[in-house]
DNA sequence: CTTGAAGCTACAGCTGCTGTAGAGCCTAGA
DNA sequence: TCTAGGCTCTACAGCAGCTGTAGCTTCAAG
């Protein structure tokens, strides 16, 4: 059995963390010591580490819920886990492609002023209008 | 004067977001009428879609509180908008770099399996397992 | 048995808003 | 001039996903 301290430190999970996890219903201790300690065994462990995981991976917690009571159901869950899998990598190439068109802006209005202030800096003016961006957003 | 329902259909930020940056310093009214209703000048509507443009780049507020606190102030200004532009660019670019890792690995994990279930799925594993990334995260 | 680290609950705070309640204000049409 | 109803006011709670604090109790090593 692991206290909430070893299994932070097993996963780089933080305390506090792993209890407001388990408020929001991810993760379960195994029960609590005489004086009300939280105590985990090896499967909370594992649990902590795939949210931990499916967290640095960018999944919501919403998402890692379903995923969490998916565990061991077999070839509907598959299916499931599947979905979140795509909607996920879709949300993902859909964030890229926006920063990419922010990426180039952001150099455009970098390079309208060398940065010295001579001739006068449109820097200001490039952040405030609209107008002048190549793309939309 | 503008009253702040017409500074919000002009620029397309809500009227409680207003009020919210005003709250935070990055925008004042001129006065107000007898019944203590928010009056704008064109200056201030000037100003918010200054500051919405630089939301939609993704902008902190802190960083936009920056940039207007140097309109008006010549050469320094310059100076400091750019390095205010050059930072954003590479916590932009950053953030690109970090998704791509983060595509590639999903589309690891989603063809990780077929999605019917046959021969037993593996994405809940693969969501749950950092030892099989390709790269690091 | 003592001491200090670790744990407990409960709550406030972070960013960038959004939404609500319950007021009061403002203006166009009758 | 009155009135309807849209607009605005303040103040506060709530969203995600934590983080940090206060003030306490418990656990384990020496």
């Amino acid at each position: 059995m692991f206290s909430i301290g070893q299994l932070s430190r097993a996963t780089g999970v933080k305390v506090t963390t792993i209890r407001y996890y388990e408020q929001m219903g991810l993760i379960a201790h195994e029960g609590r010591t005489e004086g009300n300690q939280r105590r985990y065994s090896q499967a909370g462990l594992d649990r902590l580490a795939f949210i931990r995981h499916a967290r640095e991976l960018g999944l919501s917690l919403e998402a890692i819920r379903t995923l969490v009571g998916l565990e061991g159901k077999g070839g509907a869950a598959c299916a499931e886990s599947h979905a979140i899998a795509e909607a996920h990598l879709r949300d993902i190439r859909d964030r890229i492609r926006r920063l990419q068109a922010l990426e180039r802006e952001l150099v455009r209005i970098r390079d309208s002023c060398d940065g010295t202030g001579a001739g006068g800096c449109s820097i200001l003016t490039a952040f405030g209008d609209h107008d002048l961006c190549a793309g939309s957003h």
